[in-house]
DNA sequence: TGAAGTCGCGCG
DNA sequence: AAAGCGCGCGACTTCA
């Protein structure tokens, strides 16, 4: 039905805005017909106008000829516009769009960019062309808001990229196609291998990337479906900027390629040239890596350039395209399919050539922005780098699971989760007249899903059955809620342990029911049954660590990026396993196989050790340098007991919880809540109060530290830690009190996390050449922030076991990064045939290690 | 049915 | 007025 255009309704009251602004409902500015749209998500403010309309004219469009406009009409800046605002002021829009016609369109953050194209998530669709849903045929592009970037100044080059990239699409300008590069060579024929071959062995450089099919490389059916190079040649003293570079495609598996049925063979011919330069350049070489080595091809990069991104700056995106675009100026070269296999093959090289093209141009870049930051270097190429090939390897390698230990805690997991259930059924109404039941404490009735009628199930998971039944149904209190939902209704009622543990109270049999159920379910659900999935034909399960993955510089671990797109049946084989719980019930499943021993070698308090080195805290250095144990120290003067009475668990619950909560600034208010969930022992505000004052007076180095750090952040917007790595730090600017003092204490964490997390990826690496420069049999498994786990051949234990002792604890900081360590560092070794339950070492065991003790440690092993 | 957001908890 | 940091993931809900 034809409907009049209503650009602006300035007696509008389709939502609550209208009684908020002198303007209501403002309309777009700029000449109708034009071929350019900007969308915001408010009409912009003067100051806010001109410096956009500045940015858009630097970036080479004139503004005259811009169409802006808004998605919200109402400009509020007492209201946060919701749902209801969104929705009421859409029509207005959709009319501008209608009346201008743009051909182009530009939006400035997440609203406009979901009112446009019905995408969400401004950060992942930011510098693409985007189809405009509400324009058929305008090309649309969506970076952050004008006003995110004077928030933070630090996003203006990306910003300014994204204009200049917008601002070229206008005018037909696309530099993927534009920019000059070396043609591709593509070895289309087996005369042309020799060639390729010769011309990798004589490289200075090689950027290198491929291209695959399947899962992972441990899938039978994956493949390499082409692989390609950017090359650099040199001449003796010849400058990189002055070598020549070329680009070679080499097809492999793709059903066009003339080596489909050979491809191995030819990658084995190609691979002594492959290996040969010393520079390997590679973006995310650990992927590329542990496919070449499945097949064949000893490749190890040693200039990754999504690391070195990372590590100057830990903030931004470090996709290869988010990097091409904002370092080179580079648009999108992405063919549009992901499906390799029917895409054309010329497109597949095309595509496989740039990413090692483009990789290679953000190398000479990169690699200027770090000999400018020498000590960032060091710490690049000592310890990131060196990463990559060790988690190669441990990726590969997997971590020993006891199949039979595995197979039976699966039962017992599920059985136990289900017989709670069969308990908690008892209390379950019938669902017809749940009012009627014995235990009804209300009339409400059973819950429907959604807006429809029908009935939700029982689910004793935190859910709408298992709240209505909770606290509708049985009639216990809710004590929390969560979040206040988008529409300005209350939150759900919280179901977690705290509460839970404040329900107790009421006696109600129940709740120790629920809480034991939720254990269990955790367990079921993310652990057993997951390592029951994933586990490969050798019992042994993998996972993949990312190095670029935090802003301190702590490996993370978990599934590979592309393994988490939900709608593969097979949801990858990643799992991770830094959060393996502790309960020997789980972490026993791990282990080493027979013959072989598990040893988890970890730095002791070391991010305690580090925080009083740091901040040069006396008493606490002392204490160190006697051999206390800060942990139990602490717990015992929270608990009101000798330190001799503290136990493991409330050295774990209590001890560290308090050390490391003041170290980074926690408040007596948390200590409290920490108190209760941790021990159910009830503190007072003004006991907890007295305590934190206590910590403060006897460890007087904090508070100076403290003050300090926030002060170098707020100085020069970033932090250093000892080692050299820098944590960023742009919040410290906002004009948002609670986003400043978050920044603060990030200031205080960081270097401390980030030397902690340094020094056990360089144990890592260390402990791996040595292994293998000792010819030992033993493997890396992992790494978990402060702890190297490994399995070793039960001969070469006496041997092993002191070198991951003495490398851990004499680590070379002085020689590689010129710190000098001032508190001790020690290093507990826990041996056995399965992670959890292995016994702790003591020095004399690791130094003189015995039949006696293996026969101690490994009893059914020896 | 998939995507996105929230909650809660596992680890250090 | 409000105040440990750093992660990954599964379950649930809502929305298109």
């Amino acid at each position: 039905m034809p409907r009049s255009l209503v650009l602006n309704d300035p007696g509008c009251t389709r939502c609550k805005l209208h009684l908020e602004t002198e303007n209501v409902c403002e309309p777009g500015i700029g000449p109708r017909r034009s071929k350019i749209m900007v969308v915001s998500r408010m009409p912009n403010s003067g100051s806010y106008q001109t410096y956009l309309e500045a940015a858009l004219t630097n970036a080479g469009l004139d503004v005259n000829e811009i169409y802006f406009t808004s998605v919200i009409k109402c400009r509020s800046f007492d209201v946060e516009p919701r749902k209801p605002e969104f929705v009421a002021c859409a029509p207005y829009l959709a009319d501008e769009l209608a009346w201008v016609k743009p051909e182009f369109i530009l939006a400035f953050g997440n609203e406009p960019l979901k009112e446009l194209s019905g995408h969400s998530g401004i950060m992942k669709w930011r510098g693409k062309v985007i189809e405009a849903k509400a324009v058929p045929g305008a090309s649309m592009f969506a970076t952050i808001s004008p006003a995110a970037v004077m928030r933070n100044p630090r996003q203006e080059p990306a910003w300014r990229a994204d204009l200049k990239f917008f601002a070229n699409a206008t005018k037909g300008i696309h530099s993927n196609v534009a920019s000059e590069r070396p043609k591709i060579t593509v070895a289309w024929k087996k005369d042309h291998l020799p060639l390729l071959k010769e011309a990798l062995a004589t490289a200075d450089t090689v950027s290198y990337d491929i291209e695959t099919t399947g899962f992972d490389e441990f899938d039978p059916d994956g493949a390499i479906v082409s692989v390609a190079f950017t090359l650099l040649h040199r001449d003796k003293g010849q400058s990189i900027e002055d070598g020549t570079v070329t680009i070679w495609a080499l097809p492999l598996w793709h059903p066009q390629s003339p080596f489909r049925l050979n491809w191995r063979k030819v990658l084995q011919y190609v691979k002594p040239g492959m290996i040969k330069p010393h520079r390997k350049l590679a973006h995310n070489g650990k992927f590329d890596d542990r496919w070449l080595h499945k097949h064949g091809v000893p490749m190890d990069v040693t200039f990754d350039t999504m690391l070195a991104a990372h590590i100057l700056d830990e903030n931004r995106e470090k996709g290869l395209k988010p990097l091409a675009r904002v370092i080179l100026g580079v648009g999108e070269w992405a063919i549009s399919t992901k499906n390799l296999i029917d895409t054309p093959l010329k497109e597949v090289l095309l595509y496989n050539a740039l990413d090692t093209y483009y990789t290679f141009l953000l190398w000479t870049h990169l690699r200027k922005d770090l000999i400018d930051q020498p000590r960032l270097l060091k710490l690049f190429m000592r310890v990131t780098m060196p990463a990559s090939p060790l988690l190669r390897e441990v990726e590969q390698h997997g971590i020993w699971v006891d199949r039979e230990k595995l197979d039976t805690a699966h039962k017992i997991a599920f059985d136990t989760r289900d017989h709670i259930d069969e308990q908690l059924m008892q209390w379950v109404p019938d669902p017809a007249s749940p009012g009627s039941s014995l235990h009804a404490q209300s009339n409400e009735p059973w819950p429907t899903k959604g807006k429809t009628i029908k009935p939700v199930e029982v689910n004793f998971n935190p859910s709408n059955f298992a709240r209505w039944w909770l606290f509708e149904h049985l009639g216990l209190p809710i004590y929390e809620r969560g979040k206040t939902k988008a529409d300005g209704s209350p939150g759900d009622p919280s179901m977690r342990e705290g509460v839970m543990f404040m329900l107790r109270e009421t006696g109600h049999p129940v709740i120790d029911l629920l809480l034991e159920r939720a254990k269990w379910q955790k367990y079921c659900s993310t652990y057993v049954n997951r390592y029951k999935e994933i586990m490969d034909e050798n019992h042994r399960i993998h996972t993949t660590f990312k190095i670029a993955g935090t802003v301190t510089g702590r490996m993370s671990s978990g599934k590979a990026d592309d393994e988490k797109i939900s709608s593969r049946a097979d949801r990858g084989r990643g799992v991770n396993l830094q959060q393996v719980p502790r309960d020997p019930f789980i972490r026993g499943l791990f282990g080493a196989p027979p013959g072989w021993a598990f040893i988890e070698a970890d730095f002791s308090q070391v991010e305690l050790r580090l925080g009083a080195y740091i901040a040069r805290e006396p008493t606490m250095l002392q204490l160190f340098a006697m051999g206390a144990d800060l942990h139990i120290y602490i717990a015992a003067r929270a608990l009101g007991i000798p330190d001799s009475q503290v136990t493991k668990a409330q050295r774990k619950e209590v001890g560290k919880p308090t050390n490391f909560g003041f170290l980074y600034g926690m408040y007596p208010k948390k200590f409290v809540i920490t108190m209760w969930e941790q021990q159910q022992m009830v503190y007072t505000l003004q006991q907890a109060e007295h305590f934190r004052k206590t910590y403060f007076r006897e460890f007087p180095g904090l508070q100076k530290w403290h003050t300090r750090q926030k002060r170098i952040a707020h100085q020069n917007g970033r932090v250093v830690s000892p080692l050299g790595r820098i944590r960023h730090l742009p919040d410290i600017y906002s004009e948002v009190q609670s986003v400043v003092m978050e920044a603060e204490r990030q200031a205080i964490n960081s270097p401390v996390q980030a030397m902690g997390s340094d020094m056990n990826t360089l144990s890592g690496i260390l402990i791996n050449q040595n292994l293998k420069a000792m010819g030992l049999r033993a493997h890396v498994l992992g790494v978990v922030h402060d702890a190297v786990n490994l399995e070793c051949y039960i001969p070469d234990l006496p041997r092993a076991l002191p070198m991951i002792k003495d490398t851990m604890e004499n680590l070379p900081f002085k020689e590689l990064f010129g710190a000098e360590v001032t508190v001790p560092i020690i290093s507990d070794l826990q041996v056995g045939s399965h992670w959890g339950g292995a016994t702790e070492l003591t020095t004399d065991q690791i130094y003189n290690f015995d039949k006696a003790t293996r026969d101690l440690i490994l009893p059914e092993r020896s």
